[in-house]
DNA sequence: CAATAACCTATTAACAAAGTAGGATATCTG
DNA sequence: CAGATATCCTACTTTGTTAATAGGTTATTG
């Protein structure tokens, strides 16, 4: 039941573009630096990112990434699925469902129809905008990770 | 995010259990003919749930398992927890915490609390009495898998 | 004593996660 | 134009986990 790096650090990619990119493009070594993840990594994952137009690209000096629409309109979900591939607990539920041939008298099935729903009912309804707020509610003026 | 074959048959198991130990002990061979799971693959994951006392065995021919409490008494994130483990979906929520070292500044963890509350709320109140009552709905009176 | 079924431990094959590595391409600045 | 910067692209490797298999030992019933 983990969500894997690759989720994880593309939601703190997009929030630290979000963040940054007030003057500019935001470019990843900078992230890499503030997050303290591989930029290598980070080139894959904001690949995913970019082919699926949730980032514009600006190559060349001084280039990076901004976000393509406004913070209210990425949700954790979108994120995470993009990069996670579906949150269903296990395949036979979810978008792609895949059947098991047990599912007439499978009783396990609501369990797991449950969980989906809700989990997904927390990350289709957070997006980035509520997790900028939260940071600078927090932090409150102090930069957060900026060194 | 996935739920392993392990907390899924575990589940399935104990609720065939459940299902079937009206007349006697229970035995591996047959759970995994009407579930369609390796007997030999049953036998680790029970072994876990003897472990933790939630079954009782009963060695030796016409042996097999029975459930130690009432099914009412079993909760399904008893079992997950149990043969998955913590069902936080990263390490620094849930019961083992692990520090990261940006807890201070980091908001992405909101998130996580908030996934791992919604997966808790409902596996902590479906309970096995539950799951056979759904199917005994379903299939009312017919027998679910049994051959 | 023979069949049954729990108990125990080790091994393995397949897959995915998490990152590394190395270069090609585009763009800005001096 | 040259050089620095930074995206873009593909392949590889390492590590760990999952999902079983395999092969035996021990206890109990008929």
């Amino acid at each position: 039941m983990k969500i894997s790096t690759k989720g994880r650090y593309a939601l703190r990619l997009m929030l630290d573009v979000a963040t940054h990119s007030m003057d500019g493009p935001v470019c990843l070594k900078d992230v890499a630096k503030r997050q303290q993840i591989s930029d290598k990594y980070l080139e894959q994952i904001i690949a995913t990112l970019n082919k699926a137009g949730y980032v514009k690209s600006v190559r060349g000096a001084q280039g990076g990434y901004l976000l393509k629409k406004a913070p209210s309109d990425y949700t954790v979900g979108m994120i995470l699925r993009l990069t996670e591939g579906d949150l269903a607990p296990v395949s036979c539920v979810g978008k792609e469902k895949e059947e098991c041939g047990r599912k007439a008298g499978c009783v396990t099935t609501r369990i797991w129809q449950q969980i989906n729903d809700a989990v997904n009912q927390v990350v289709d309804h957070i997006t980035l905008a509520d997790m900028l707020a939260w940071q600078a509610e927090l932090s409150d003026g102090e930069p957060d990770n900026a060194d």
